[in-house]
Parts: structure tokens; C-alpha cells; sequence
DNA sequence: TAGATTGTTAATCGATTAACAATC
DNA sequence: TAGATTGTTAATCGATTAACAATC
């Protein structure tokens, strides 16, 4: 009996599953075969009802009386995040934030390829990040002409963002990971996720400032 | 008639605020001295009242019949993200994430300064990030009792996290910033900031899947 | 003054938690 | 069977939106 499938899942669910993806990987390293929302729950500091609510969102994967078969809800997120496929990736500004990108080998792992990299810095095109060469912003388009990419991750000043933006989204991509700090304004059929760096660590000075304020009092 | 001073101000109000003070950092830039919420609503694309509502959280920085000064409202949220202050910060981990973060510039402009990085890789300790040098990571320690370290960046691999959290908290580090691929256990004195690459384009890939879905439909 | 726009209260909406019948 | 634990409904809580008196 899983649920309606047209039932619209909201942001704060689908930003709990890589976690809960994230706790069931680490239970399956350990060997643990399965678990209940209970134990769950306290492992990860969320209620277990939140827990309950959350999966059952997306169909019924529990057993009464016995918990959750770890290695199938582990399959079962993954599938839902999208992770049973490949993506093609590219890199827009391919500075330090850009080739650290492209250097991390857990993406590659997950399923997250990154087959080419732009930039417009004439001291960087040419040479490599990772393993793919970095290529002039300008030979961008006819790469995209050429090749199925899925996401585009764009890592460069914010005001050659909304120039770069539209290119992609003409050119098919259909995903942009957005550390660039600005809004962009992309069609229906286009989706961002934001990586706002600084936006985190302003975060981070604000619950700073509120922790002194506290000892203060 | 600012609002009551104990009352806890929501993660969700909280993680708002740097997207406002982006948007007047830009509108100061282009010369705009005043903005009614309306206005600011439709360029952010919130709702005015949300707008307004978050604000006085903080304070009554409005004028009847006239709106926000920006200037003022900008120095205001500045302020409130504990902006109007220097940060000094180690990287503890300077692979190329690390590096990256220690060479974008952005963050000594806004007082977030680098005074170290470590590292446990003779083949990285002894080279520069940005303007520091590598240290082994075995003198991280009597760095951390020479020095005041307010936020340390936690670039390493999940595993070795623990192992590295407690000494910063026994320290004096008051609030890190997680880029480490697990949830740290720190005391109530400290804070923590995750910046999960990862399961950041987990949810990218898992809009991407919607996307698709809907598209078959 | 008249128009504009805030600050704030009230209404609505959505998300989280609690409770429990269903059932393994 | 008895105990455990789910899936799901109902209750609560909090966040967002709407409305409007206050006032610049």
C-alpha cells in the first residue's frame, strides 16, 4: 500500500534522506542487518516517528514487529536520491573550488562523473583537474552540442554567472550545482541546487555570536 | 519597541538572513538607498510578510510610509550575523578542498582570516594555502594553546573527524565547520556548521529524478 | 493631508510528534 | 501466542501568510 504517487514531497523531507542514506551505509559497514525506527531515532537524534512519517512517504519498507532490513532501505534511498544511475558532470570555473571538486574521488564513487572543465583564465586552460583537461570557456558550447551532461557545476564570480547560466540551459543540461553567490533564473525544466559557502559559514558566525552573547549573561 | 530579547530565534528565520544581506549588499552597490518589503519581496521572490516578520525578529528597522534605509538595514543584519568582527580560522585537513577555501578571497574581506592549516601528509605539510603554511597536524595542539583559533574548517575524511574534534574543543574552538562526512558529538559550548558537499548533490540528483518523472508522465 | 508602508495580531497552512490499531 | 514495531490517523506545534491599525 505505498502512497499516492502524486503527492508532492517536501524540501525538508528529501534534505533528511542523504542522512538517513548516510546513518544505513555506516550500519551496513558495520554489519548490522537491521533496524528499528526506535534505535534509529536515537543514533540519529531525530524522533522515530519523524523517521516512520519520512520513509513512508515514499512506499512501506518496514516489517511490523521486526524494523527495517537495513541493506534494502539502503537500496530503496538510493534509488529514491537518484543514486542507481550515472551523471555526466562539468566544471564552469575551474579554480582551487573547481578542481577540488573534480579531485574528490567520492563522486566518482557515487555515480557522479565529471567528463570536462571551462575556464576563461588562459594560465589554467590546458592543464588538468582530476583526470579530465581543462578546456577554454569558449570551446563550452560545442562541448555541449557534443556530449550528454546531466550537471553543470558552476563555480565562478557571480557576474559571469547569469551569461553562463542560459548556455547550459539551451544546451540541455538539466542540473546546475550553484557556488556561484547570486540567484539564478532558470526554467521549469531546469533545477539548482545551491551551495552557498558563504551563506554556511555566516551561519556559522551567527550562532557564533549568539553563543557569546549567552556566556554573557 | 524591539522584540523581547531572550526569545529563540528559529534556525529557519536564521538561515535567511545571509540571502537578505546579499541582496542589500547589491542594491547598495547599485546605488539604491531605500527598499519598501514589497519591493524586496518580489526581487527575492518571498513573501513581504515573510519579510517583514523576520526582521523584527531582530528589531523595528522600517519606517512606516517609507520602508528600509538600506544602507542602515544592511550595517543592521551585518551586525546580527556577527559580521562586525574578525574570525581567525585553521584548516584542519588541506587537501584540495582545504586549499580551495584557504585561497578564496572572499573570506578574508568579510574578517574570516586563515592564521593556519594542518595536515598529516608529508607531501602537503611545508607548502603554502593562500598565505600560510602547512603545519603537521601533530602541531596542531601547541598551536591551537598559542594561538586564539574562534572556527576551525574540518576538511578530513570522516573517519579520522573524531579523532580530531576533541581536541579542538578541549582547546578553545568554539565553532567548527563540518565539511567531514559525519555528525560530530560537541559539547553545548560549541558550534557546529555542516557543509555536507555531498548531500548537497544528493539533493540535486534526486530533483533531477523528479524531473524526469515527471516528464514520462 | 493622503498615500504608503511598516509592525504586529490573527488566520492559515504545513510539519512534527504522539498515539494506537494493525500485524509480523 | 506475546512482544515488538510498523504504518497511519489524530493532536500539537511552529512557521508562513493575510490583514489591518498605527504612523511616517
Amino acid at each position: 500500500m505505498s502512497k499516492d504517487e502524486n503527492e508532492k514531497i517536501s524540501l525538508a523531507v528529501v534534505k533528511r534522506l542523504p542522512r538517513y542514506y548516510r546513518y544505513l551505509g555506516d550500519l551496513l559497514e558495520h554489519g548490522i542487518t537491521r533496524i528499528s525506527s526506535g534505535d534509529l531515532s536515537k543514533k540519529m537524534g531525530v524522533t522515530a516517528s519523524q523517521i516512520r512519517q519520512d520513509l513512508n512517504k515514499f512506499g512501506c519498507f518496514g516489517q511490523r514487529g521486526y524494523g527495517y532490513n537495513v541493506e534494502m532501505l539502503y537500496a530503496e534511498i538510493k534509488k529514491i536520491l537518484g543514486l542507481d544511475r550515472e551523471y555526466n558532470m562539468i566544471i564552469i570555473g575551474a579554480g582551487n573550488l573547481g578542481q577540488a571538486l573534480a579531485n574528490y574521488p567520492n563522486f566518482r564513487k557515487r555515480g557522479f562523473k565529471f567528463i570536462g572543465a571551462f575556464d576563461k583564465n588562459p594560465d589554467i586552460v590546458g592543464k588538468t583537474a582530476g583526470d579530465i583537461v581543462i578546456m577554454d570557456i569558449s570551446e563550452l558550447e560545442p562541448f555541449l552540442k557534443e556530449n550528454r551532461v546531466d550537471i553543470a557545476v558552476l563555480s565562478i564570480p557571480k557576474y559571469n554567472a547569469p551569461k553562463i547560466s542560459p548556455i547550459l540551459v539551451e544546451n540541455g543540461v538539466r542540473g546546475i550545482w550553484n557556488f556561484s553567490h547570486i540567484d539564478l533564473n532558470t526554467p521549469d525544466n531546469v533545477v539548482v541546487e545551491n551551495a552557498h559557502l558563504t551563506e554556511s559559514v555566516m551561519t556559522l558566525s551567527y550562532k557564533l555570536s549568539e553563543l557569546e552573547k549567552n556566556n554573557k549573561e
